[in-house]
DNA sequence: TGTACATCAGTGAACGCGCGTTCACTGATGTAC
DNA sequence: TGTACATCAGTGAACGCGCGTTCACTGATGTAC
């Protein structure tokens, strides 16, 4: 009740929380822990002690990301047991998060060697994978794998390119409506 | 032959070079004007009566990504004739060229109306599509555009992870040879 | 239940840095006559 | 061919800014006894 207790008590997660606003709003390149702080209320020597540097703080947000990223995939594939709709999370995923998406995929923004990240990222590897078991000719040889890389690849690709608006006009503003249609083609026929 | 003289020439190519090289070693977020004129061996404020601005310096690096991407597509496919190689010439433009790319698909980072930079944008964009062309069932309907999107899709994410270091260490480090099959599952199915 | 003490999570001042941009200027170039 | 002058492409000093990081500190918490 009293007005501001000398201990914030939640400060980890409100500046992550925090981190990824100011993520969203203007992108890594200007993400700032001066800026976190102010925005947490706190001291701008504060974050120090819960992330060492800026590039601590990063880390936790991609640690964070890989593993709403394997929630996400888990998910799908409980709920439809299609792959196909596998790589609709993953693409829904990249535009809904795409604070944590932009950071993942850019190892040199953060502490890539990093045991919580390499964890949280094997986990979404692992999900990704699991979902490749499904795939028709998925038998033994080459072909998962490269199936598996090419699955990924046309999903990341889409994502990446929505995100980037570098798609044109014409494939209008419903992500899922324009993704699921691209995404078939190489899914049905595998 | 005299030591210096007062006007360099040829600044504005000098410091577009000096952009890449510096864009090759440290990324975007690295990016600052005075340290491209230090390596031009220039005053520092000599870059704005080329460049307006930092973000006019990158407008010029993608407009010449793209006309360059262009070029790179239209020769694989004259020399070819297969899409398959346009996919190809794609991610190798991507990789050897790693610092246009990284700035091309970031919007935010230059002047995305500039017209000189939306002509090439086209450009490139053209020589893509006009390589769709050849695919098997293009012949009317939706279904030659979604192929382009996932074409194009495929491609993009395949470099993006790739670039970015995602793809699993058995993916090797011969890019063609990695990215070949891989593309040839969409490719020779659409 | 009470107390000593280590540890943890904050504060706020200070440091030094590199940056983009602006400014008044100057030297070189090219063009009109 | 010569000259006046506008324009262009540089210089170097200065501005103000926000940043990450360090430092000595202090208040709060939790634990051993």
């Amino acid at each position: 009740m009293s007005g501001k207790p000398y201990h914030h008590g939640d400060l980890r997660r409100v500046l992550l929380t925090a981190a990824v606003q100011a993520l969203t709003e203007a992108g890594p390149a200007k993400l700032s822990l001066r800026d976190l702080a102010r925005r947490a209320g706190v001291s701008h020597a504060a974050p120090v002690h819960h992330f060492r540097d800026k590039a601590g703080l990063l880390t936790a947000v991609a640690t964070e990301g890989f593993d709403l990223l394997a929630d996400a995939l888990v998910a799908a594939e409980g709920r439809t047991g299609d792959l196909l709709e596998i790589g609709v999370a993953y693409v829904r995923f990249a535009v809904d998060h795409r604070a944590y998406f932009e950071v993942m995929f850019r190892p040199e923004l953060y502490h890539p060697a990093d045991p919580r990240l390499l964890q949280a990222r094997q986990h979404a590897g692992d999900s990704l994978r699991s979902g490749l078991a499904m795939l028709p000719g998925a038998t033994t040889g080459d072909i998962p794998r490269q199936a598996g890389l090419a699955a990924w690849s046309i999903a990341h690709g889409f994502a990446t390119l929505w995100l980037g608006g570098a798609l044109p006009e014409e494939v209008g503003d419903d992500l899922e409506a324009a993704a699921r249609p691209v995404l078939r083609l190489l899914f049905e026929t595998g």
